[in-house]
RNA sequence: GUCCCCAUCGUCUAGUGGUUAGGACACCGGCCUUUCACGCCGGCAACAGGGGUUCGAAUCCCCUUGGGGACGCCA
């Protein structure tokens, strides 16, 4: 059985993230049986259909990784050929001339719903033998086969049937020439020879008709496969107005594209207990046999927990690149300050996306820091003052600004003056960064590097002297 | 309104006629520890309801309820 999918998105503007779902189980198939993904985008629509959105789409997908096999292929190109299909229906009686104009079709409908009835196209220039009425350019419709039923078979839901009679004759070729949906679809999926279609929930009642066309055509028709949907953490629909919809949101929030994928495959679809997958894994793991039918709904706090995962295992450089567009992001200036590559080592076990590895170690790349109030009243408190001069003096004179030339320094004073290294630890730790809470303390010094350290401790042991002054003042007054 | 799909812990899910209904996230304890994390150990927590079928149903069938989708000269 040959393998070939396809993703065919119609061009919004946003890569959103249900589609970037469809496009990863397309993709994962066709890796998987060594077969073919493909790119078609529907830009029928020429309103919609911008030339930044079809590009912002592909760029998307690149993102991710998701590269089709084959040039992606614009539907508008292909125009001419549905229409050749189109008339191809006609002449074999397959399709025929409907002179309806909208407003008699919004009449007919109107009168429908009034009698309680389903909407739906009666027919009535399906059997027309008289001439057609001058002036009104026709539409061609597909006349429905006159079988029992059609019958889908999907590889989550099963055989799905539906009633022939409850289907009506769809137009195929609009009054201006133009190709519909269904037509343009099925016509394109038998050019590009795609096998399998994996696609979203909301196009399983879209399915029994173009079945339909395709058996009139004589074509064999894919094997289907409709997902179900992605919903907001509320269990609503996934609103296009959220930033969340956005595909692209997360990676400028500092998620891992190969997190967010592993997130998203795991939405639907299970692979035994496993929940953190390599992409490589995902290729050989995925199958059909694992997925499952029902809605899923997004977990933030799930995605947080499976991109930590993937941070503490990701190569450096991965992490860098994209730690340094979050530095930048929120001011800071990634060349004034350690290198990234121990910084994104000091943090990738400590934070759940880069944006909080960047936020965390602000310290190390500002100028100026924040003395945390409640932080300091606790830690730098007037006891520490001896220890702390002591160490600053310390480490003013070390050879090698090292962690492990640091911690041995710190160690060593702190074995001089009888205390434990946890007791000048915290008291250092609030120096530098300003909180109580970094890395371990040789490795934040490091970071922060020797200036910045010293001028810290200054900062520190004046604060402290401030504080006797005041304790002292207030004693004699 | 008509048709279609779906239904296991709060969430993602395993389960395919016989299990103490398993795992993961989150949450709550504890351990580890120079802070915070990571890691480890433990706890809380589910088969929507009602009928059948069967010696036996989370698993099969029907109904109800709930959620979602489709009914365009949009895609």
């Amino acid at each position: 059985m040959s393998v070939r999918t396809r993703f065919a998105p119609s061009p919004t503007g946003v890569l959103h993230l249900g589609s970037l779902r469809t496009a990863l189980y397309n993709w994962l198939y066709a890796r998987r049986h060594g077969g073919e993904f493909l790119l078609r985008i529907e830009d029928t629509d020429r309103q919609r259909s911008l030339p930044e959105h079809i590009r912002a789409l592909v760029e998307a997908l690149q993102r991710f990784g998701l590269d089709p096999d084959e040039e992606p292929l614009l539907q508008s190109s292909r125009v001419e050929r549905h229409r050749e299909v189109a008339h191809q229906l006609l002449e074999s009686g397959s399709a025929y001339h409907c002179y309806c104009t909208p407003d008699e079709l919004a009449a007919m409908r109107e009168e429908q719903r009034a009698r309680g009835e389903v909407p739906r196209y009666d027919g009535r220039w399906r059997d027309n033998t008289g001439p057609p009425p001058a002036g009104v350019k026709p539409v061609i419709r597909f006349r429905r086969p006159d079988s029992e039923e059609v019958v889908v078979k999907d590889w989550l839901h099963g055989d799905v049937r539906y009633l022939n009679s409850q289907l009506d004759d769809l137009v195929l070729l609009r009054a201006d020439g133009s190709p519909t949906y269904h037509l343009s679809c099925v016509v394109d999926d038998e050019d590009m020879g795609v096998r399998q279609v994996i696609r979203g929930d909301d196009h399983l009642n879209n399915t029994p008709r173009q079945l339909q066309l395709i058996q009139a055509l004589g074509w064999t028709p894919p094997e289907y496969c409709h997902l179900p949907l992605l919903l907001a953490p509320d269990g609503k629909k996934l609103s296009k107005r959220d930033e969340a919809t956005d595909a692209l949101h997360y990676l400028r929030a500092g998620y891992l594209p190969d997190a967010v994928l592993n997130y998203l495959a795991r939405l639907g679809w299970s692979h035994g207990d496993q929940e953190v997958f390599t992409i490589k894994e995902l290729i050989s793991c995925f199958g059909r046999e694992g997925l499952g039918a029902s809605a899923s709904r997004l977990d933030p706090d799930k995605l947080n927990w499976i991109n930590q995962q993937h941070m503490k295992t990701a190569p450096v450089d991965v992490l860098c690149e994209g730690l340094e567009a979050q530095l930048e992001k929120i001011g800071l200036n990634p060349a004034d300050g350690p290198p990234l590559e121990k910084v994104a080592e000091a943090w990738r076990e400590r934070a759940e996306t880069l944006a909080g590895v960047a936020e965390a170690a602000r310290w190390a790349f500002s100028h100026e820091i924040e003395l945390d109030e409640k932080a300091a009243r606790k830690v730098l408190r007037p006891v520490v003052r001896e220890p702390l001069a002591a160490v600053c003096a310390a480490l003013a004179g070390l050879a090698e600004w090292t962690a492990a030339d640091i911690h041995a320094c710190i160690a060593e004073t702190a074995e001089s003056l009888g205390i434990g290294f946890g007791k000048l630890g915290q008291p250092l730790r609030v120096a530098v960064t300003g909180g109580g809470v970094s890395p371990p303390i040789d490795t934040t010094l490091y970071l922060a590097g020797r200036a910045r350290t010293l001028e810290r401790l200054d900062v520190a042991l004046g604060y402290i002297d401030a504080r006797i002054a005041a304790a002292g003042s207030a004693a004699q007054g």
